[in-house]
DNA sequence: GCAAAAGTGTTGGGCCTACACCCATGC
DNA sequence: GCATGGGTGTAGGCCCAACACTTTTGC
């Protein structure tokens, strides 16, 4: 029987910005194992808890971040994968715009947390390495095939902040003339009468948004997102 | 904490065959909860045991079934989906060739075990519709982008399994020229000089073999496999 | 010889890729 | 006026979908 067997959540959460690409959320850990080392947000599940609702709450209470897209993406149940006792960890995959979240602070139950770029990590405690690489995967293939991306950005963007994302999460470089045709063709973008804020040289874009209702619709009359 | 948390595997076996398409192994409940109805083998795994394990062993007490691919579905936890207690199940998917276990009787655990038709389902105990659910719309869109469908087929077979498969998978039918123009394109079927044996009318069609390593190799060299 | 299943090519259209110049703004 | 980033169209090739007759076998 699986009586000792206990039950975790974790979360990797992505955020984006320009300068620095694809990031992930991190917390310093406060205590034992792994004391001082980086890790995924998360912890243990109450008993009258659903697991979504425990991830929500502990990255709430490590990060003070609040979701707005949540995907259980894999459960990694090795036998020794925890070294104080049988452990099972629910990881799940979450998207957050990081502008909201820019100047992040530890919570109570971490030592630090960071924003760290997913070019460059740490080493990471327990196998969080293999979580993230996973999520990592998941991620770069999703992109490709739903609407995902906008998690990350402002609700209004100009269209190049869009090229750049796709660039930078599928990690080549992309035609500009071509890319922008395909994603019109969805018809799931709103062209706004709104223009980006200047910053530096350069003509100011125009701001588009993605039309979730749109994109249900078209969903449902078969429409094929493909990028 | 997490003491009083339970955890079971379960699994979702699919396997083929030309006269009742896809069907899933399901057994009959010996025990309550749901005593008597059908539902998805599986039960709690071992504290010194990884999941994987968990469901080969209880998938082979219960039904005498040897898996050839496994992979993990969904992790179910919703707090009430079991009425003894708080009990998360993580879910795989799996698929056998169902003609080395056409007769198939049921073990000690279990009061009947049989082949279900995915079209003819029974109500089923717990949430375990929701998971084949989900295990049947992973197992429509995998089998798409990864030549995992021979698990259900014999070594050898005629092309027009593969054919009856795929057509049966995707609920449509098939163009038989374009779909093994496409299929050979892929180099990962090896033409034998064999035939198939004769049942009934009919010319009697050459059989094919998947080769593995051809298909591991192409991959490496970034074969897209895309039907 | 007829019914059943296997084997086999070509063509037209649509989609994707490749590619370069002009426009609006800040300094 | 120059540097920076935004906006935009076309042509060629490739791939995919559509489509039907011949061959081999059992009865």
């Amino acid at each position: 029987m699986s009586k000792k067997i206990k039950i975790t959540v974790d979360a990797v959460v992505f955020g984006y910005d320009q300068e620095s690409g694809i990031r992930i959320l991190l917390v310093k850990r406060k205590y034992e194992p792994f004391k001082g080392e980086w890790a995924l947000p998360g912890g243990f599940i109450l008993e009258s808890e659903n697991l979504e609702d425990a991830v929500e709450r502990e990255l709430y209470e490590e990060t003070g971040v609040r979701i707005n897209y949540l995907e259980q993406l894999y459960t990694f149940g090795k036998v020794d994968r925890d070294p104080r006792s049988r452990i099972i960890s629910v990881a799940y995959f979450g998207l957050v715009n990081s502008n909201h979240y820019k100047d992040i602070r530890a919570d109570t139950d971490a030592e630090d947390v960071d924003w760290i770029k997913i070019k460059d990590l740490p080493s990471l405690a327990f196998d969080h390495k293999v979580i993230i690489e996973k999520a990592v995967d998941r991620l770069r293939s999703k992109v490709r095939y739903e609407p995902i991306g906008f998690e990350l950005l402002d609700s209004k963007f100009p269209f190049s902040d869009l090229e750049d994302l796709y660039g930078s999460l599928l990690d080549k470089p992309i035609d500009r003339r071509n890319f922008k045709k395909k994603f019109m063709s969805f018809g799931i973008l709103t062209e706004l009468n709104e223009f980006a804020p200047k910053k530096g040289a350069g003509r100011p874009g125009k701001l588009y948004q993605f039309d979730e209702a749109k994109y249900k619709a078209r969903k449902e009359n078969g429409l094929f997102f493909e990028i």
